[in-house]
DNA sequence: CAGACTTCGGTGATATTGTCACCAAGCACG
DNA sequence: CGTGCTTGGTGACAATATCACCGAAGTCTG
């Protein structure tokens, strides 16, 4: 796997850090790795470390009172969560759960630490702030979406973010309709008329881009 | 209006810093006074300081590129602007925007000594780390919300969070729209329907509520 | 005050999306 | 092989959004 050796070179926002809060990062923190498919975080079960995704992804997903199911965002290699801990910190009993989609990597750092991170080095505050604010205007965006993009445009946009340059996206209708926080039919729907016009080829459990140039006119429709 | 003096003991969160902090926080803002109807910050106007707000309240609201207004929350005395501010500095081109609802008085803490008083006090970090939680978790609640609710449960909903302990809420229903991000035709229809009820009464720029109970009983069927 | 203009709200037709109830094919596993 | 589970398809219908209007109520101005 990855070399854990030096993690923080791997973070932009942290690679600039003085270089004894680089070493504090490094000594106070532990490496831990998790297999996909596990529930990191969620309502009762808020962890006690800062996570620092070396590795994976995880995804955070949501569920209403209604039993309606929509993924909020996802955290890739290179960021943190530091917010959704934070949250979980501040407010228990909330409905966010975060799950790890593939194996994942990550530096686990205490809240004390965290804490101390944050008053000794600007660097640090600012590495913080930018990821605050990142998530706050990706959800500002993400509301704009759910109200008020056309489905057929969301889930073009989807299959492209979900194919990360392959051509088939391993996935169900169900789960599709949980990413853009809609029904399985609708997908199902949606996806045959993508296929009527010859985008997309589907397969039980698999979508297969063929024609990527429509799908990214139809997607930028809205961006 | 408000006595300014010693405003940080009217908030919930900073009456408990070190009175050096307190000190600090006090000699070096500004007390400002903004009539209302002003649109305090937006796209390509991003403000110096971080507005600690002492009374009357501040619409932060989207506009998409379709053209569609939505609100996403309001900044109350006793709150903070931190994040929406931290959100400017750090995204220049988001399209999110702060307006006075009411004549605003509020006290403006320039970028420099905010990040002192997070670097030198616990309590502060705390205050500000609380209240980017909530922001989150309740913009975790919108998405569940547009996404998910029923337009007429969120109206009942909107409507009894207006009145402010009033039976009238002075508001058009185009403006009740962008409250919930969909269109006026659907505000006159949900609306006519509630008045076919007796729930509510209508006059041209007023929705006078009749029936308190029985709203609350529709809203309630989300939370 | 008359006329022009704007804001506010109403209405019908139609398109899009969500909900419900059900069915059938593919797959896992004893 | 049968049984149950997952996946996806379908039709009917409900809720919401969109579009194109219209008239009534206010505002402004000469």
């Amino acid at each position: 796997m990855t070399d854990t050796q030096e993690w923080v070179e791997r973070f932009p926002g942290l690679s600039r850090l003085e270089p004894h809060i680089k070493q504090l990062l490094l000594s106070r923190s532990a490496i831990i790795e998790v297999p996909g498919g596990i529930t990191l975080f969620g309502p009762g079960n808020s962890p006690e470390n800062m996570l620092f995704l070396l590795d994976g992804t995880v995804r955070v997903q949501q569920v209403s009172d209604t039993g309606h199911e929509i993924v909020l965002y996802r955290i890739h290699a290179g960021e943190s969560c530091v917010l959704t801990t934070a949250c979980l910190l501040a407010y228990e009993n909330y409905a966010a759960e975060g799950i790890s989609e593939t194996a994942v990597q990550a530096a686990a750092v205490p809240r004390e630490v965290f804490d101390d991170l944050v008053a000794q080095s600007k660097s640090f505050r600012d590495f913080v702030f930018a990821a605050f604010s990142k998530r706050i205007t990706d959800l500002f965006l993400m509301i704009d979406e759910v109200a008020f993009q056309r489905i057929d445009v969301r889930l073009a946009d989807k299959l492209l973010k979900l194919c990360d340059g392959q051509d088939v996206v391993a996935t169900t209708h169900q789960k599709l309709s949980v990413e853009l926080g809609t029904a399985r039919e609708v997908i199902s729907r949606q996806l045959q008329e993508f296929q009527r016009r010859g985008w997309i080829e589907q397969a039980r459990g698999s979508v297969t881009i063929l024609d990527r140039a429509h799908l990214e006119r139809l997607a930028d429709h809205s961006a």
